[in-house]
DNA sequence: GTGAAATTAGACCAATTGGTTCAATTTTCA
DNA sequence: TGAAAATTGAACCAATTGGTCTAATTTCAC
């Protein structure tokens, strides 16, 4: 890694989570400046643009939460502790988020929905990455005996990705996480439920 | 209501889908002027900030999505129904937003919980309002008769919530409402189980 | 209809926006 | 080690930002 890979890298780990707080809109050049401690040259020199940087941002987010979900889930054998794993995960929500701001997925999606519609997209392919994950532990865990056959598995991934972004934002905007451990429970309650 | 109320109430109504699309950080005040295609004096002889605009903007909003949500269950006479008509209702969303740019709540809770605190209580206010009617909803039925007593108004509140807002937000990323549709059974088929 | 008050248009402001340029410094490697 | 290449800081740019001010217009009570 070169000098000036290096250089990009960290641009992009600094911007992360300023971007995931503030928004795209929110967040200005300055606002990067002051965190890289660089001047506009060692930003305009490493990137084009502004949305340049929010892409790559995006991109380097991407890879974290994708490595989050598989480290929280590494250690758990069966596939009910993995789900276990996660849940016990997102109960200490917000103290242990991969970018400080909140889910990304959150941020990013409901700000690009209506404003730029390559980022958009990128959100639209982590959000089915996510799903997709979620639907493949409950069918390992068919496979493995643990979980019921007529359980259908993708309709889950969509209740159990919804009902947590729901309760993220619930999180978020009310300072308390009580919601959460509502919906963790009924997460935990509706797999029992389809437990062999 | 004199001259200037009105015109109050004008850049109020015109400001809302704006700042409800594009976020507040998003929205500058000359955006704000071509919509009115007031001038400078007219936004600022009438609001002292932007950031006052926003506030009012949101009060605007808040009354505008209690009202809706009492329109759409009001022909409704059992709590069923009510339900079902409220289903109904967002299995047509997006085609049927009161303010355009997708749920409030999810617009601005995200952008307000890590940048302005008190536009984030109101957004709380609001959410707590919703989950409420939710619970009341339940809680008549169990009255009359239509719903079991032993379910749990409270927590089903949170988890409808949480997932309607968790599928609004993947419809708009997605550009399809499959996922909303799949969350919609699941209420039906919930709401199914606890009927008498 | 008149006069005082309310309201508005638009010129103006300083600060900030995203972005460019280029000379000077670092890094790289033959 | 030395020279080419990569990298950087900082002055500079035009455009836009949120906001002010005042002269002109509109409104409305009498």
């Amino acid at each position: 890694m070169g000098k000036a890979e290096k250089t990009r890298q960290f641009i992009i780990e600094k911007a992360a989570p300023i971007f995931n707080r503030k928004g795209v809109a929110g967040t200005s050049i300055s606002d990067i400046l002051e965190a890289t401690k660089l001047a506009k040259g060692g930003i305009y020199g490493n990137f084009g643009s502004k949305e340049e940087i929010v892409m790559e941002v995006f991109d380097y987010i991407t890879e974290e939460e994708k490595q989050r979900l598989r480290m929280v889930t590494a250690t758990a054998t069966t596939s009910a502790g993995k789900f276990e794993a996660l849940f016990a995960h997102y109960a200490r929500y917000p103290m242990n988020q991969a970018i400080a701001g909140g889910c990304p997925m959150l941020n990013f999606g409901v700000e690009a929905d209506d404003t730029n519609p390559g980022l958009k997209k990128k959100v639209s392919e982590l959000i089915i990455y996510f799903e997709s994950r979620i639907a493949k532990m409950v069918q390992y865990g068919k496979e493995n005996g643990e979980f019921r056959k007529d359980w259908d598995e993708k309709k889950f991934a969509i209740r159990m990705f919804t009902m947590l972004e729901g309760a993220i934002l619930v999180t978020n905007v009310m300072n308390n996480n009580k919601q959460m451990l509502v919906v963790l429970d009924a997460l935990r309650e509706e797999i029992k439920r389809h437990s062999l």
